[in-house]
DNA sequence: GTGGTCTAGACCACC
DNA sequence: GTGGTCTAGACCACA
């Protein structure tokens, strides 16, 4: 995985597995990979992977059973959905609006892409 | 002005005098406050404007004449909006679609969403 | 390292970064000194190190990995002489040029210094 | 005159001056340019030029005569010869060897170089 | 008046 | 440990 230098690295790792969650990659309630296997499989300090599970045992995306491992919280998925939409219609929204209008890039404009887009990417991988 | 703290307070500046260029607050090739008058106008310390006009000058947005100050570019604003114009189609773009595929956001209620908040800005302030 | 007061401190360590470069007492893609430790070395303030590790991380010279340190870009070296190369060819010969007829100094002349400065200076450290 | 930005102005006029002593634009003992004429001419705050005479009034290659001019000192242009061949030959040409060698340009290049030079300048303006 | 540089010292996020 | 940011305050050259 490729990391972006404006963004912290666990936060980065953070979306990566909300990516996973949301494309089922990781599904169910099933154990997700250690600490030390994600850290390999990213390249990254394991420290970096604990302080990204951290946070989602916070928010109760995941959940750990001391000794065996961590989980996906039962209704981990429709909690991401959930907190992504309202933030993505209350706070995205707006920016991407004043965004077009400012570089004057159209709703129709933007319906053709996104047209173009959807054909390119039917499922979500 | 209210800083964010995610993001640095110099960077917040530069965003906000884009903003300021693209509304034509700032336009032609007049001079910028100096760096004194925009820091007492910020409420931050001379040294954080400086910066953000340290950064303004490498991208050539701002021009220093010795002894006089600081002037926008001929073209900065054409610059400003080809830059963010192509970042958005590349880059931003993309990221849309894919979390509106991924919330369940159809286009159509995206061109809802936009027309009603056309009507309620109707010119860009 | 004793500095000149015709320059930026911070560009004339820029400068000396160059020569470490280019004599190779930095090299490959190893870590830089920490910012600190230059300040030390070089009896200045963190920050001015700071300043001339900004410039160097923009023109590529050197990257940074979040909590590790700074490290040399993998064609630095290149970089800076293709760089120091072109510049030296269309600025200061001409201007050299322009000296040597205005000074009444003859080519001749000066490639006899020039051999006589390669026999002192055989390798250049 | 465009002028750069790494140097003062007003040193940049003085070396502009030299040059057009050496030139022999201005020449004998003639009377210079007044400072306000001369400021017009090169399009810079009077000040400015004022500041560059100052410096030449105190290396006397020009000389005041109150409510008269300024006028050239009858050895002006063999002080300016003198002065930068020193400088030329003590400063200048170590550094120019020193930067042939990292990046290796030879002594004969150099001399091809100085040839189609003054091959394309017979007589220096 | 203008920008530019430097220092000292603090605090922070990150790995 | 690492870099990054910010402040306060000083001094300077320049126009």
């Amino acid at each position: 995985m490729e990391f972006n230098d404006k963004q912290a690295i666990y936060l980065q790792i953070v979306e990566n597995i909300y990516d996973r969650i949301l494309t089922d990659e990781w599904k169910g309630d099933e154990r997700v990979p250690s600490v030390r296997d994600l850290a390999v499989e990213l390249q990254v300090n394991p420290n970096t992977v604990m302080r990204a599970y951290d946070l989602l045992q916070n928010k109760e995306i995941i959940v750990n059973k001391r000794g065996v491992g961590n989980f996906l919280g039962s209704d981990a998925k429709s909690k991401i959905i959930t907190n992504r939409r309202n933030h993505f219609l209350t706070h995205e929204l707006p920016l991407l609006f004043r965004n077009m209008q400012l570089l004057g890039v159209s709703i129709e404009e933007l319906s053709e892409q996104f047209i173009s887009y959807s054909q390119n990417n039917i499922s979500i991988q």
